[in-house]
RNA sequence: GAGGGCGUAGCUCAGUAGGUUAGAGCGACAGUUUGUGGCACUGUAGGCCGUGGGUUCGAGACCCAUCGUUCUCCCCA
């Protein structure tokens, strides 16, 4: 037996990571429930067709597949065999795989609602706190299981819900103490762009070279532009489009003259005026930043999409989303349109960690150790820890009975402030001996008095 | 999918131009009058130097392969 190892890109949570990432899912999820989302749940694993082609080709490569069962079955070795032909030319097929681990949470909620779009009262709106799996290459900030937190309206054309997405993005990173930058764009914007330069169809090509302007810079998104056709005078219009700088009103200005005349370019430059002056009143307008360079990889994604960057640190996005207005159509239930969001908790855990934004409070483990220093004084002690119990206080007792120096330093491993001790003159006393391990003091009370006692 | 860095004790790392029995700090455990911890002191345990080949009289050091890990690109949360 060779050392015990993990699966590349997972990893074990101790007691206090574990403590710190339930802090990042109660904050999140209680935020979920406050703006009227409820929960749903779905498999870890889903058919292999229900996700395939909903990610682009990269996302497909990216799903994790899972072996048939059975495939030593010697009566279908020609099947198989047949199979894994297909795999080698790259095709997926049924006789070798047929069920895959869940890559994001909006396409299983997409499949859960065009399965149940009868019994669902719409508009309907559910959160979704569940792990995903990707075979990427793993890298700072980038693992092969992580959690995603889902919210997703479904039912709804209203901008109102992406006024309210934004407003649940702000409320949640200021419950976190996280200092965060939402970039808005709009995906029509991008398709008037397109459609001004080449047609509709380019507009793949164009989102994926603007998306990379910050990272290569603009001569070699110009060089990416040559090589996929587009005219030196399309690369005018682009690059004008990409320098519009400035505040959010003036941003939006410069780009009604640039693109006001096409027909998508005047919805998306409407919707996003509508969300950025909503939230002028509301005064969350300060976290929004709208860039146009924002594209999303995601293809579904139709009209408003969100990045959520943290400020002053070095990481990729902790969360995204936008509105795909025909999803369920995927599954042969058209006309649904909606919009979501997704927090990214890992990585928002690494920058908080990096950050120190943790409150000392959610490491708070055992409050109180009972002392074992004999049968009888642990049998008093056991009845008293289980009173303090019920007063939510939480208490443990050392196993065994051993010198005072490992107890003690049981205690202070764990952190655990108190400590109490019934040795067998305060058993005859019918009395307990507190201490405090920050300060040194210590009390001898009644037992009583111990379940009064301010700890 | 492409390319770099790194694998020595539980952890963080030393290990000099290849040379005898492999080192430190921290941690763990035990002890320094078994009813008062943190400090200090003493001691103990713990390593086929990631794995497999090769070069050499001799390899933890050099070469090749392999696995793991980490980072960058791609893409993404």
């Amino acid at each position: 037996m060779s050392k015990p190892s993990l699966p590349q890109g997972t990893r074990d949570f101790n007691a206090i990571t574990v403590q710190k990432r339930q802090y990042i899912f109660q904050t999140i999820r209680s935020v979920f429930e406050s703006f009227g989302f409820t929960p749903l749940e779905t498999p870890a694993m889903e058919n292999l067709d229900t996700l395939m082609g909903k990610y682009g080709e990269e996302g497909d490569k990216l799903i994790f597949k899972i072996l048939n069962n059975g495939l030593d079955n010697l009566q279908k070795k020609e099947q198989t065999l047949e199979g894994f032909d297909k795999i080698l030319a790259g095709k997926s097929t049924p006789n070798i795989t047929e069920r895959a681990l869940r890559y994001d949470l909006t396409i299983p909620f997409a499949r859960y609602v065009a399965m149940n779009h009868g019994a669902l009262t719409f508009p309907f709106k559910r959160y979704q706190i569940q792990p995903v799996w990707r075979a990427d290459r793993p890298q700072k900030g980038r693992y092969r299981e992580f959690y995603q937190c889902d919210a997703d309206i479904v039912g709804s054309e209203s901008l109102l819900n992406e006024v309210d997405l934004v407003a649940l993005y702000v409320t949640a990173f200021e419950k976190l103490k996280l200092p965060v930058e939402i970039k808005i764009n709009n995906r029509q914007i991008l398709l008037a762009l397109a459609e001004i330069c080449g047609g509709s169809e380019k507009l793949i090509d164009l989102t994926i070279a603007i998306d990379k302007l910050d990272k290569i810079g603009w001569e070699k998104v110009q060089v990416e532009l040559s090589t996929k056709g587009f005219t030196p005078a399309q690369q005018d219009t682009i690059q004008t489009y990409l320098n519009i700088k400035g505040s959010n009103e003036e941003k939006l200005k410069k780009l009604t003259t640039l693109l006001g005349g096409n027909a998508a370019g005047q919805t998306g430059i409407a919707a996003l005026n509508y969300v950025l002056n909503y939230h002028n009143n509301t005064g969350m307008a300060k976290h929004l930043v709208a860039d146009f360079t924002l594209a999303r990889g995601l293809n579904y994604y139709t009209g408003l999409i969100f990045e959520v960057k943290a400020k002053d640190a070095q990481m990729g996005s902790i969360g995204g989303g936008g509105r795909y207005n025909d999803l369920t159509s995927l599954f042969g239930v058209p006309n649904i349109p909606g919009v979501g969001i997704s927090f990214g908790v890992d990585r928002i855990y690494d920058v908080m960690e990096e950050k120190n934004l943790f409150p000392a409070s959610v490491e708070q483990g055992t409050q109180i150790l009972f002392f074992n220093l004999g049968e009888n004084e642990a049998m008093q002690s056991y009845e008293l820890m289980m009173a303090l119990r019920n007063k939510k206080i939480a208490c443990e007792i050392y196993p065994e009975k051993s010198k005072f120096d490992k107890q003690f330093k049981y205690a202070e491993k764990k952190n655990i402030p108190t400590i109490v001790i019934i040795g067998s003159d305060e058993l005859a006393a019918k009395k307990c001996t507190v201490k405090n391990l920050n300060s040194g003091q210590q009390d001898t009370i009644t037992f009583e008095a111990l379940m009064g006692y301010q700890f």
